[in-house]
DNA sequence: TCAGGTGTTTTGTCTAGGACAAAGTGTGTT
DNA sequence: AACACACTTTGTCCTAGACAAAACACCTGA
């Protein structure tokens, strides 16, 4: 009896999950999975352990896995494949590269919710690098690994805001430091409806500042109409979007595809993210940038 | 002919007007209203000026009005009813009272994008309040100035983003400055899933900033469980929870029960924001903060 | 006049299975 | 290797109906 597995309705697994109710029903006439109860009233009640699964599934869709193999394995493949990409925390940290030191202080910091040793690694990486190696070599770097380990399950999605929030926060000091010194406003900054991370776009703001180009942040959840109208009441010339990889992939081209249109053709666009890596063709006059090394400046 | 009229899909208008589907389609059924044209698919597609005035009717919707009410007006009653609203920029600023001339410097630097002006405008404020009176004095009013400036139809979705931005900002840099000085952590700052803004957190850890409590900010869109388990793991007194005005107000108290329900009982929770201002009973172990000054500090 | 209960209306979310276009994959030809 | 073509997979959109929860209106009693 005890604590009875709490249950939750289509509506909630679609927010909870980022998985559409459309496509969370196909699912189930197609493959069988999830396979929900129903309450009295014959609606879909999803227990958590089905909606923590959806939640697990998601990360690989991201990765791009099809939801047909994905959703055909059974629980033992499922298991293997999860271990496979990545290990739990007890095993030695799989086989990618090793962490810098600065980064795994970072990742340590975070794990232990220590505001003082976040801050004070922050400012030993910025003293060490550089603002501009900073961003690439430390910053970048920490947003991966708290990026994977939240994926492995090591830390918790509020440990990973903890973490996007303060850095997101000295960013945003830095930039504000170089304000004078940069040029008029040349990049406009935000992100499109279903697409919350900003972090990103701060990294991306700071970078361009260290290069004397002044940007406009407008943060998250811009609608296209409205970055349309901010790009050129703004004057500027080139608008930047940052995706995550927790974006809607099947939106993602389109989206792209609709902003290009009605962003006038003299304005550049720059996507970047995790969420556009696997993003080959682009529309012309659309940028894609996954490597602040390679930002066009 | 000339520019033909751009046309949005049902999912489009969701995303920019913030109404779902489901509602769409329904109210189509009931009012009439939206009547969108059909694709060679036997889709719905929206011409720009339904979605445009969708969004016009999101505003009197997100102000408390009914849908029956509002969909069954006519053109002219409709018109009469913006125009009784707040009155268009070019009447007289309506009966409300009149703004400092620091807050109307404020809405027009933002008006007319004057990043310089609006940096010069709050940095002259602070001087002249000091922080504290700041807050309550010009940063709130500036905050409902632009509220309403917007349902008035005076400043874009955009221009509210960038006042948003720049403000938060602002308040970040001075909450950091006296991060050294604040004693434990006490308060955890944070919003739910539907509620992405967070101007009035930072607002509020400024505000315990000057009082030397120091607070921690998880930002917007917090899973319910997550904002629970950082309260234990951060070992704070208080969770600050914020709601806008657009927040579903249908889910409001629901789910300000369920988290004082997944909260220890030891543990404070303040809720704060336009969104709950209606709201009269709360749960016990629930207090409503809608005033700076009444902050119970 | 205000708090509380009851009945009615309004409202949005959920259901079902089918249709279809666009993205992705695979094969054959130059 | 590059291109065209066909096949497979995938998610969004369609219809119309059901129903519970919120909001409103009305009535009662202190």
């Amino acid at each position: 009896m005890s604590a009875q597995e709490e249950m939750f309705s289509i509506g909630a697994v679609e927010r909870d999950s980022g998985i559409s109710r459309d496509t969370l029903r196909i699912w189930e006439r197609r493959y069988g999975y999830p396979q929900p109860l129903r309450n009295t009233k014959g609606e879909r009640i999803y227990p958590e352990s089905q909606l923590r699964h959806l939640q697990k599934l998601r990360r690989f869709l991201d990765q791009g896995m099809r939801p047909g193999k994905l959703l055909r394995l059974t629980d033992a493949e499922f298991m293997a494949l999860e271990s496979a990409s990545g290990g739990s925390s007890t095993e030695s940290s799989s086989i990618s590269r090793p962490l810098s030191p600065l980064v795994a202080a970072c990742l340590t910091a975070v794990q232990q919710l220590d505001e003082q040793a976040l801050l004070k690694t922050l400012s030993l990486a910025h003293q060490q690098y550089g603002l501009s190696d900073f961003i690439k070599q430390f910053v970048a770097p920490c947003v991966i690994a708290v990026g994977e380990a939240w994926a492995r399950g090591d830390i918790e999605v509020y440990q990973e805001h903890f973490f996007t929030q303060l850095m997101t926060e000295y960013l945003n000091i830095e930039i504000a430091k170089m304000r004078n010194r940069s040029s008029r406003p040349l990049v406009l900054l935000g992100s499109l409806p279903s697409e919350l991370h900003t972090l990103g776009l701060s990294m991306t703001a700071a970078m361009l500042a260290c290069h004397g180009l002044s940007s406009i942040q407008l943060g998250a959840a811009m609608p296209m109409d409205q970055l349309s109208k901010a790009a050129q009441e703004f004057n500027v010339d080139i608008v930047g979007l940052s995706f995550s990889s927790a974006y809607p992939y099947g939106n993602l081209r389109n989206d792209i595809q609709e902003l290009r249109d009605s962003v006038p053709s003299d304005i550049d666009i720059w996507v970047g993210g995790e969420g556009v890596r696997k993003l080959r063709k682009l529309p012309t006059g659309v940028t894609k940038v996954t490597d602040f090394e390679q930002l066009p400046i």
